[in-house]
DNA sequence: TTGTGGAATTGAACCGATTCACCACCAATA
DNA sequence: TATTGGTGGTGAATCGGTTCAATTCCACAA
């Protein structure tokens, strides 16, 4: 069988004290030491098991990482990002896809609690609660990710998804365009909620008529469907804002089939600014977020509230959307 | 804090031995005592701790799951696929990017042996060896994912990547081209090695001349770059196979910007059949391949591998890719 | 030479469930 | 009465790191 603590301690000629010093905390042995037990650890192809570690600390080295779904490119940026962040301290990341499902969010929550996580990050599937005192209860700390925190008893980092909502609708605006149709998921999504409010906001303030065109998943097949509701309208709008590129994609390829031309007929913004609205048919304006920063930071908040949790103040952090643009959007 | 088995124990008037008796085996137990302690347990809320149930068993539920880069839509398909699967049978999934490194491949198989995973699947950075035996050894099964195994002593789940560099070339030449680019990246890389193969394979057999651009890395960027050189060549090519669509979509970009038009001007045929390569500003042909499927093929081969490991016999599952035609190539 | 302080190292106890050789007890058989 | 067999139960050893009180070592000052 694999080498153990003891047989690296014997074969370096030191106590199992040491070995583990050099393991955890490598500043208290001596060069000397530290190089030989080092250099038989490696012989031995010496990997410390995570079980007995973890049963004696008490504490594990795993996060859990539950997002809507990493086949959405915004979330597999942040997905990178988290992962990266957590390699650098030397935690191990459990993904989980809850496809925006209460349900499986549950189910998640629960397997991850088996699993015995230090810390879990979430993108939650629902608007409301966020409390996950069953986690909490248990010691595992949670961070909210991609959703602002209502109550100041946890760590958020968020995007100012009002703020991009304005953004969106104060650039449709400056180009000329008052009648905007507004492609958005449901309402659960607490992302969709803040962006609506910042079209909503923004909309008043600048005297547009918004559509709302709702739709159930945010993918580009229900972009196509969406883009079928908008041709059947009676007046086609000047300008269609996406709740998010996937879904912007669909709107295109449907418009495009459609012989509409985009942007003289119809402007056309998305959100996320994934990394394909560049080789879009019609390179694809939108409103960016810091998606890989997005995740390094919630994973590096997490894991140093895991480490030391009494130091440790709880910060909600905000990042700022940006328009970016490109030709799908043009005045009218 | 919580209690323990011997809490139980003591409280119950009986010995630990029999407690755990009681949890893993309780036909041996009389049932008077199973009652009594059964009992106890409910008043004390007692649940076994994980951990020392696994340091002692030395079997998790958790499998690792290393591909190059989840960002890469094949990728994040099949990472779903394997997902979903591993979920269904209770597993859950530690997520590891290598980005083609065998440095970080090693270092991620490390912190996979750490936390005891019961199996690993693995889409190799580099083209060599695929042993695993430091894995194996620990009593970690392997199986090799996007890649076809060497050695019939373990389980590969991969698509026929010498057919799919045939197919490719074959469609090249049936719409007349003779004169054909191979965009690809390093030949570390398994896939890469196969497709040529198939590339060579196919143009010697239709008699088409291939000219190689190589690339370091498998993204958009990369593929501008080639982009780049392909116009700097004396003649230009009639078609262009990029290895896969991202190397294509930067293709794309970079011919479309130089004036140049597809397939009118320059065919040009990517790999994967990601997503977006139908939104794509000329909608991609493409080398198809069942990603997703590939995932649950692989979860559910490994995970039967880890639960029945001696009934279990390995097999290479080989899925067969499929040309998708679209906009972007055409006859001569 | 002795004393002192700090750094390096030691090794036994411990985390909590599992395992298994062994024991106690009772009934049935010789 | 002695022997055998079977059932129910016991508890020390074990898995493999981590921790920490105790010890050793060494340099330098008195």
């Amino acid at each position: 069988m694999s080498a153990n603590l003891r047989d690296v301690a014997k074969k370096a000629g030191v106590s199992v004290g040491t070995v583990s010093n050099v393991l955890n905390r490598p500043e208290v042995v001596s060069p000397k030491t530290l190089e030989r037990v080092q250099k038989t650890i490696a012989e031995l192809g010496f990997v410390p098991n995570g079980f007995a570690r973890q049963l004696r600390s008490g504490y594990s080295r795993t996060i859990g990482l539950v997002v809507p779904d990493v086949a959405n490119p915004f979330f597999t940026e942040v997905a990178r990002g988290v992962e990266d962040a957590a390699s650098k301290r030397n935690y191990a990341v459990f993904l989980c896809n809850s496809d925006e499902s209460l349900e499986k969010e549950n189910k998640y929550l629960s397997v991850l609690i088996q699993q015995q996580v230090r810390g879990v990050l979430i993108t939650p599937a629902d608007a409301q609660g966020h409390e996950y005192e069953n986690l909490r209860e248990r010691g595992i700390s949670v961070a909210l990710l991609d959703t602002e925190t209502k109550n100041s008893s946890q760590c958020s980092v968020s995007v100012d998804d009002v703020r991009g909502g304005e953004i969106a609708i104060e650039h449709l605006l400056s180009l000329g365009h008052k009648d905007i149709a507004w492609v958005t998921g449901p309402e659960t999504i607490p992302q969709i909620v803040d962006r609506t409010m910042g079209v909503t906001k923004a909309a008043k303030v600048g005297k547009a008529e918004i559509s709302t065109i709702r739709v159930t998943l945010m993918n580009v097949a229900q972009g196509e469907a969406a883009a079928k509701k908008i041709l059947l309208l009676k007046k086609m709008p000047s300008a269609i804002f996406c709740a998010n590129d996937l879904l912007a994609f669909g709107v295109m390829r449907v418009l495009l089939d459609a012989g509409i031309n985009i942007p003289e007929q119809v402007s056309l913004l998305g959100y996320d600014d994934i990394s394909f609205g560049n080789s879009a048919a019609v390179p694809l304006s939108s409103i960016s977020q810091p998606a890989y920063q997005l995740g390094v930071t919630a994973a590096e908040l997490l894991i140093s509230e895991c480490e030391d949790s009494e130091e440790h103040a709880h910060q909600q952090v905000k990042f700022q959307p940006q328009l970016v643009m490109r030709a799908s959007t043009a005045s009218k």
